[in-house]
Formats: structure tokens, sequence, C-alpha cells
DNA sequence: ACCTGAACACCGTTCAAGT
DNA sequence: ACCTGAACACCGTTCAAGT
């Protein structure tokens, strides 16, 4: 006899992310999500094929958050206004989620990959931006540029890395215009 | 009576270091360790607190071939061909090693963090080039710069997140001449 | 002084049995 | 159609017992 589901997928995958908004990936177990939905661990494996693809799902979301925290910073459409907008929020968002932040651009199993299209989609406002910036011909090496200075710069932040003194915040507004003044077109 | 080690703290964190260069993290086991060094999993515990500290000492491994390797790039005393020589030992480093530098300026489970000598000694061929590239008021922002966008653009690579085509290599290269030139006092 | 098996509390995952 | 307890193969870690 047919029973009403007791869960759902999105309850099962709004419970990953807080297990790994408090405890990080590793706090993110089947015994404890289902424990937070109202079900025991066996039954997960009706809605997720395992606890790799759940981690994908909950990687999927915090891009999706990303994604629309970066579209709404850049809309200035002046583009050195708006590079500095992007940084910031990229960097707004990684301390508002730290674990959350961690996830992405990291670990390789492959199997937490994220589609594909929703990683274009978050890099969409920034390339949009180093095509104002840089020119079309540029586009692509000034928008990794960018990425790849505003990833690594949040997640040393994060990490702790930055120990030798000085102002991190001065350091990161530094980089902002350093980085707009290089990749800007003459 | 007393009986002879049978294997030691050099060989264990050595086949940490292969069970992380074969595996990734989620593969460095104690079990595994033990068997790889010849005795059973609760005798690793006379050589190592636990799991945590055997992870931190294959960090600190790792983070001081990495300084080697990078002080090693940069010895042409000229800032600008060092910054790049620079840039590219480190990408090399984590092409070479990509479980090993996924490591690196990553999670923060706090109890895996290397030593803070051991990151300054690091991070000592960068900041004396940014020294001598950007002048000393701006070392250290200078220093967070292109290191923020090294490890950035590599891990970035390793994950698999340059996904939009293009040259990955060019797009380096534009990298670090945009950055010698936005960080150059003049 | 070091190593061991046994034990404990956890994991992820499978599966037959329940409704 | 979904949920469950029991079971399996793994973890990390502790500890008394062996040498």
């Amino acid at each position: 006899m047919p029973t009403p589901a007791r869960t759902s997928i999105e309850a099962i995958v709004a419970a990953g992310r807080r297990a790994v908004a408090n405890d990080g990936l590793e706090g993110l177990t089947m015994q404890r999500v289902a424990r937070d939905v109202g079900v025991r661990a066996p039954s997960l494996y009706k809605h997720v094929r395992n606890r790799a693809e759940l981690v994908r799902l909950v990687i999927e979301d915090v891009l999706r958050d990303l994604g629309a925290a970066l579209e709404a910073a850049a809309t200035s459409r002046q583009p050195r206004k708006d590079l500095g907008a992007l940084a910031r929020a990229f960097r707004r968002f990684a301390q508002q989620n730290p674990n959350a932040y961690g996830l992405l651009f990291s670990r390789v199993p492959q199997e937490f990959a994220p589609d594909r299209r929703l990683l274009e989609e978050a890099s969409a406002p920034m390339l949009r931006t180093a095509t104002a910036l840089a020119g079309p011909d540029r586009a692509l090496p000034a928008a990794r540029t960018i990425t790849a200075w505003a990833t690594g710069f949040v997640r040393m932040e994060l990490a702790g890395g930055f120990q030798l003194g000085g102002d991190v915040d001065e350091a990161f507004e530094y980089g902002i215009d350093r980085l707009a003044a290089a990749l800007s077109q003459h």
C-alpha cells in the first residue's frame, strides 16, 4: 500500500546545508540529515542516490545563492564600479557562509562537481563586467584573473592565511584598485 | 621489557603523504597508513596523538616542499622576472602534487592548521619579491594580491573551474603580466 | 617501550520486511 | 511507494594484555 512521503528532497537539501553551515562538510552525515528531517538514514536513499549526490545538491544550492548575490551586485553598468561591487559581494557571501563557501572551487571527488550550467550562470556577471572593462578580446583571461584573485583572497582569509598583520580590508581594496587599473583597456 | 619501535614518525608521515597523493585526504586513514608502515592501527597512537595531528604533519611536509620550490624559483633578483618564476613554480607544484596542494589554504578544522613559522617561510620569497616590485610601503598588500591570484588560479584549474574554453596557459601568463604591471611602482 | 586484539561508538549503504 | 530495523563493511580511538 503506497504511503505518502514523510520528507522531501528540498527538506533534505536544506538540512544538508544547515549541517554544512554548522559543522562543515564532515558534519553532513546521512544520520544527522535523516534525524533533522524526521526519518531514519536508510529512507534518504529513496530521495538521493548516495551521500555524494546530496553533497552535490548542497553545493549547487550554495552556487545558486552566490550567483544571485553576484547578479544583484553588478548593476551599475559602470565596469570599474561593478568590478568593485562584485568583489565585495563575493567576499561578503564568503564571510556570511564560510563553510558553504569552502565547498566551492574545491575538492575534486568529481561526484561532488556541480552542474556546469550553474557554474556558468554564477560566473556570468563577472564575464560581463570583464568584457566591458578589458574588451571582448581579453574578456576571458581578464575574468579569470579577477575571479582567481577574489576566490584566492577570500579563501586565504577564511583559512586564516593572512598572519603577517597589516590591514586585510585595505589589502582587498588595494587589490580591486590595482586589478581594475591593470585590466582596463586604454 | 622494552621493544624497539617497528616504525617511525617519518615513515608514518611519508605513508600519509602517499595516501593523500593517491586518494586525497579521505584516503588518509589510520588503518591504511598502519598497513603501509607494517603495524596495526592502534600502534600509530604511540607516534601521533590522533588522525588530525597526522594530517597536520602531512600538510606541514607539503608546505616545506612548496616553500623550497618557491625559494629555488626566485633567484634572479629582478623583481618582475622573479614574480613570473614564482607564479610558475607555484602552478607547477600544484600540478605535480594536486591532492597535496588541495590541502593547503583550505579546510579550517583548526586542528589541521600548520605551524605559523612554516607558513611565513613559504611566503617569504613572495614577500621579498613584492617588496622589490611595489616598494616597502605596499609590499604586504602587493604580496597578498599576487598570492591570492596565484592560489585562486591554481585551485580553480585543479578543480576544473575553467570550463569556458580559451587557453588556460595564456590566461595564466596574462595574469602574471597584468599583475606585474599593476603592482610595479612607477 | 612498543605492539596487539578486542571493544566501542560511529560512519555509509543494502535489503528484506512492514505498512 | 515509502519507511524501518538489522546487518555489513568500514572508520577513529581506547585499553588491557602481551612481549
